[in-house]
DNA sequence: TGGAAACATTTTAGGCCTAAAATGTTTCCA
DNA sequence: TGGAAACATTTTAGGCCTAAAATGTTTCCA
C-alpha cells in the first residue's frame, strides 16, 4: 500500500512525476504533476525527433516558428515574450541562427538599440521542411482522441491560462 | 487579420507559444502549445517562487520529494525514471544535495555498482517546510478551476498519456 | 539642455539537461 | 572459467536557461 505505484491497464509501472503523491495529497498537486507529465513526455518525443530527423533542437524551431508567420520581422524582445524565454536566451539562440545563415538580425534605422529579426530565405526553407515533419509528430501523438476531447481539453486549458493569468 | 494575436477579456495581448499558430493550422498543434503554455507558466511560477522563498530550484525540490515517499532510499536509476531525466543529471543534482547535506548516497554492499540515495534528517525537515508552500502555490494557481474542471482535465490529460504510451 | 530614468539588448556566472563515451561491476554461457 | 554482454553510474562536451549586471540609446522633464 505505502509504495505502490499507479499502472496501466497493460500494468507496466508507470514512471514519472505523479509517482510521489501520497494517497492524500491534495487534487491540485496532481492535476499539476499529471500536466507537466504531460508536456514532458511529448516534449523530449519531439526534441529527439527533431535532432534524430534535422540535426536540430526544440528551442531552435520554436524560434524560427515566431518568425515564420511575421514576414517583416520581430524585435529581440518580441522574441523574448513570445517565447517566454528571458532575453539573454534569444540573444545566443539568434546568434547561433545567424550563424547557421538561418536568420537575419538588422539594426532599426529609427531606433539604434533594437535589432529586427527576420528569416533568410534559407531560413523559411528550412522551417517549412520541419514543419511539416512536425505537425505529423504531434498529430501521431495527440491522435488517440477524439474531436470532441480536443475542444473540452481545448477549453478547460484555457480556463488554467486565465486562473494564471489573474493569479 | 494577419497579424491578430488572441486577447484577454480584458485585451492584454496574450504572448505566448499560440501566438505562432496560423488560422488553419491543426487542432492537435493548438493543444499541443496551449499544453505547453500552461505548464511553462506554471513551472516558471514555481520556479521563482522557490529561488525567492527558498534559494532553491525546482529540479532539486523535484528530486527531494521523490525521495520524501521511500524512507528506504531510491537508486540512482529509479530516480532518473521516476524523474524523467538523464542519468547524468540525477549524478549532478545528487552531488550538490549531498553536499548540502540533505541527501545521503551510500553505496549497495550487495551490489557495488549501485547507490542507495536518501534523505537525511535535515533534508527531510528542509522538504517538508518547502513542501507545504508548494502546495499553497499551486493551489493558488489552480484554484480557479471547479472541482468537477479538475476531474475532467485530469481524465483528459490520463487518456494524453495512454496515447503517449501507446505512440 | 543636461542629466536621470526608461528602454533594448548583451554579457556574465552558474545551474539544468542531454547524448554518447568511459568506467567499473555483475551476469551469463560456451 | 574466462571473456562477452549487460548493467549502473559518472564523465564529457555542448546547448538551453535564468537573474542580475553591464552597455549603449532614447526619452523626459526640471
Amino acid at each position: 500500500m505505502d509504495n505502490t505505484v499507479i499502472t496501466d491497464a497493460d500494468s507496466t509501472p508507470r514512471l514519472n512525476h505523479e509517482t510521489r503523491l501520497h494517497e492524500d495529497d491534495h487534487h491540485s498537486i496532481k492535476l499539476w504533476l499529471r500536466l507537466l507529465t504531460c508536456s514532458s513526455l511529448i516534449e523530449s518525443r519531439l526534441r529527439g525527433a527533431l535532432r534524430e530527423e534535422f540535426d536540430t533542437t526544440l528551442p531552435r524551431f520554436d524560434f524560427l516558428a515566431q518568425l515564420e508567420r511575421v514576414p517583416e520581422g520581430l524585435t529581440m524582445g518580441e522574441l523574448s515574450r513570445r517565447l517566454m524565454v528571458s532575453g539573454g536566451n534569444v540573444s545566443g539562440i539568434a546568434a547561433q541562427l545567424v550563424g547557421e545563415g538561418l536568420v537575419d538580425r538588422s539594426p532599426l534605422p529609427e531606433n539604434r538599440r533594437t535589432f529586427m529579426v527576420k528569416l533568410t530565405p534559407k531560413g523559411r526553407k528550412a522551417f517549412s521542411r520541419m514543419a511539416q515533419r512536425h505537425e505529423q509528430w504531434v498529430i501521431g501523438l495527440l491522435g488517440l482522441l477524439e474531436p470532441g476531447e480536443v475542444d473540452q481539453l481545448m477549453g478547460l486549458l484555457d480556463r488554467v491560462k486565465q486562473g494564471l493569468h489573474q493569479a
